[in-house]
RNA sequence: GUGCCAGUAGCUCAGCUGGAUAGAGCAACGGCCUUCUAAGCCGUGGGUCGGGGGUUCGAAUCCCUUCUGGCACGCCA
């Protein structure tokens, strides 16, 4: 079905057309001036150079061929625009037609294609830390609102398992403890199934080798070793890699579903290294890749250029792969694996020029064809107070677990008075406390930096997730006291424009605004247009349920209509949080 | 040095494919709870949209320039 502006903007067209102006003039918008009109046509100031002629007097010819009965009022005003308010059969009429889809209106633009959105961005042998919460929370999203637009939306975590980071580890452990098995090379049985360390022994041992190999050459060089052993597949190491990745991914894999944020796909840089070779002949096969200072490169400037465009680097001069290498043979992997029609990363911007190197390098080797779009939406940094760097008081990277608890507890004590259960006060608080971390941050922009402030997220006043579940809340216990049930027919209810107040017919647009924000979230991957809808329609709702009294209406059509508007509100408005991974409770 | 991003109310952010009087939350101030959850509602004050040019009937929005801040720039990930 159209959507109301569509629809609204359709007659408009039909208006321009019959008053002997081009159609494409008609185009309707929400109204920037709800003091005067709820939608409004901009069509005529446009149209005013293209035909000669004062747009006031085309606004004037364009009104009086507007279709009578569908609208409240038509006016026109200086010096131009036609604004136009809708009349309420128009508006329930169109809010029937919401009840009676499964999408309340929404037309799904991605059947038929696949999606993968990268967004983990997590590395193995490390805890998730601040930095992990933006893509993650912004990935998740992305994928549920590409996943009701009709996308089969895949999330891949694309752990960092095959990097340096690894051959620190190796190197660390043998300095601790050499008599290990794997670093005997004349051992030829099986390696333990154990691991010689816990999630928490390699939560200690990464930190402190990449730190020390700052500070030693040579213990750097072993690491960089043992990272070159590693892919070219010693045994030893191997063994030892396929231990932190069991470690590791069970922890992981706890930590994601703590936040609500899952993966279709599970899989690691390490499995895409099996293409490498095979992409580097193929490449130097034609011509793209040559050696340069020792490394093999491929050169990705193009002529439009207009900055600096360093090589991408596929192979350093010791022949370990790198970064560079892992992404380029992953994006083959991938058209190999799904030939998805659409690639989206979410990764910290910061990362923005090695992903435009990489794409360059897989689209300029044929890898990737045009069949397949690649978008690199990189996200900004979560800072702290001062939009300085999120820290902990001792200067270290905050780790993610630290970050919700201080949240979850806030969100505790605000909750200490109240009289539910301590079990279930629990799963409410974790709710609430994500829902104010994942709505604070969602509601920012992604592309930008944004400041975390916990007392202010913890507020729970204005626009944050609290209030929004709150107002959720308010109206599933309005539907439990009103004894509602499934089989109340909505359609019928809206039969009747009896008595339909200003509060009332606000909360109705407010709602049939829906599907063109969620068409917007969705054509430009932007979260935050789902939030700004949300919190207009819990606005709207708050008003209305302040100025109506619905249990205790009496007149029966009222009553039935405020219910179906209750289920709308509630219909809607929770699938716009779910989409932004945020769960509800039945109270708080 | 080259390039990218940001600069909007005291604070945090929307708005940016040109349109009417630039919006919201917080903070400040003033109202509203014997009545469906006051984590709420209603109202008041607060902005030369970093500065300067330009294009246009019309610019926060487009172009140029300049200042300030952040970030990235070959063998880390």
């Amino acid at each position: 079905m159209l959507t109301l502006t569509q629809s609204i903007s359709e007659k408009i067209k039909k208006a321009f057309r019959d008053a002997g102006y081009d159609e494409s003039f008609g185009q309707v918008t929400i109204s920037n001036r709800p003091d005067l009109c709820e939608f409004q046509c901009n069509g005529a100031l446009m149209a005013a150079k293209q035909y000669h002629k004062a747009p006031i007097a085309i606004a004037n010819e364009v009104a009086a061929k507007i279709e009578d009965g569908y609208f409240a009022s038509i006016e026109v005003a200086a010096p131009g625009f036609i604004n136009l308010k809708i009349a309420d059969q128009s508006l329930l009429s169109y809010a029937k037609g919401m009840f009676e889809d499964e999408k309340f209106g929404f037309e799904p633009q991605g059947a038929g294609r696949k999606v993968i959105i990268d967004y983990g961005g997590a590395n193995v042998a490390k805890p998730l830390h601040v930095g992990h919460l933006r893509p993650a929370i912004i990935g998740e999203s992305i994928k549920r609102i590409l996943s009701f637009d009709g996308y089969d939306a895949i999330g891949d975590v694309h752990l960092g398992d095959w990097g340096l980071q690894i051959g620190l580890i190796i190197t660390e452990l043998k300095r601790r403890q050499p008599d290990l098995p794997y670093y005997d090379d004349s051992f030829t049985g099986d390696y333990p199934k154990e691991a010689p360390f816990t999630i928490a022994d390699l939560e200690e041992i990464y930190p402190y080798a990449s730190k020390y190999s700052k500070t030693d050459d040579a213990y750097r060089e072993e690491a960089k070793h043992a990272t070159k052993l590693l892919q070219d597949g010693h045994r030893g190491y191997r063994a030892i890699w396929q231990h932190i990745l069991d470690v590791s991914i069970e922890d992981l894999k706890k930590n994601y579903d703590n936040l609500n944020v899952h993966f279709e796909l599970w899989k690691k840089e390490s499995d895409a290294n099996a293409y490498i070779p095979e992409i580097i002949e193929d490449l130097k096969a034609k011509g793209l890749a040559k050696i340069d200072e020792g490394a093999l490169v491929v050169d990705v400037k193009e002529e439009t250029d207009t900055k600096e465009m360093p090589p991408c680097i596929l192979q350093k001069s010791d022949g370990a792969f790198l970064y560079a290498s892992t992404d380029v043979a992953t994006i083959y992997e991938r058209k190999k694996l799904f030939d998805p029609a659409w690639i989206i990363y979410v990764v910290d911007k910061r990362q923005g020029l090695h992903f435009d190197q990489v794409f360059r390098t897989c689209k300029k080797g044929g890898l990737i064809t045009d069949s397949t779009k690649l978008t690199f939406l990189g996200n900004g940094t979560m800072n702290g107070e001062g939009g300085k760097p999120f820290k902990t008081r001792d200067g270290d990277v905050l780790r993610l677990e630290f970050l919700i608890k201080s949240i979850v507890d806030k969100v505790a004590e605000r909750m200490a008075d109240s009289d539910i259960p301590a079990d279930e006060k629990k799963k409410i608080c974790d709710m609430v406390g994500l829902a104010a971390i994942k709505y604070g941050d969602l509601s920012n922009q992604a592309t930008k930096d944004y400041i975390f402030d916990i007392d202010r997220f913890t507020a729970f006043e204005g626009n944050t997730g609290p209030y929004i579940l709150y107002t959720l809340v308010r109206i599933k216990s309005l539907l439990q006291k009103l004894g509602v049930d499934e089989s109340f027919d909505c359609g019928e209810a809206l039969g009747s424009q009896k008595g339909v107040s200003e509060s009332e017919k606000k909360l109705w647009l407010a709602l049939s605004g829906f599907p063109d924000a969620v068409r917007k979230a969705a054509d430009e991957i932007a979260p935050h247009k789902i939030c700004t809808f949300i919190y207009e329609a819990a606005d709207a709702f708050n008003s209305f349920y302040h100025d109506n009294r619905i249990i205790s209406q009496e007149d029966a059509q009222i009553k039935n209509r405020w219910i179906a508007l209750l289920k709308l509100v509630l219909g809607v408005v929770e699938k716009c949080v779910d989409m932004l991974g945020i769960k509800v409770p039945d109270r708080m």
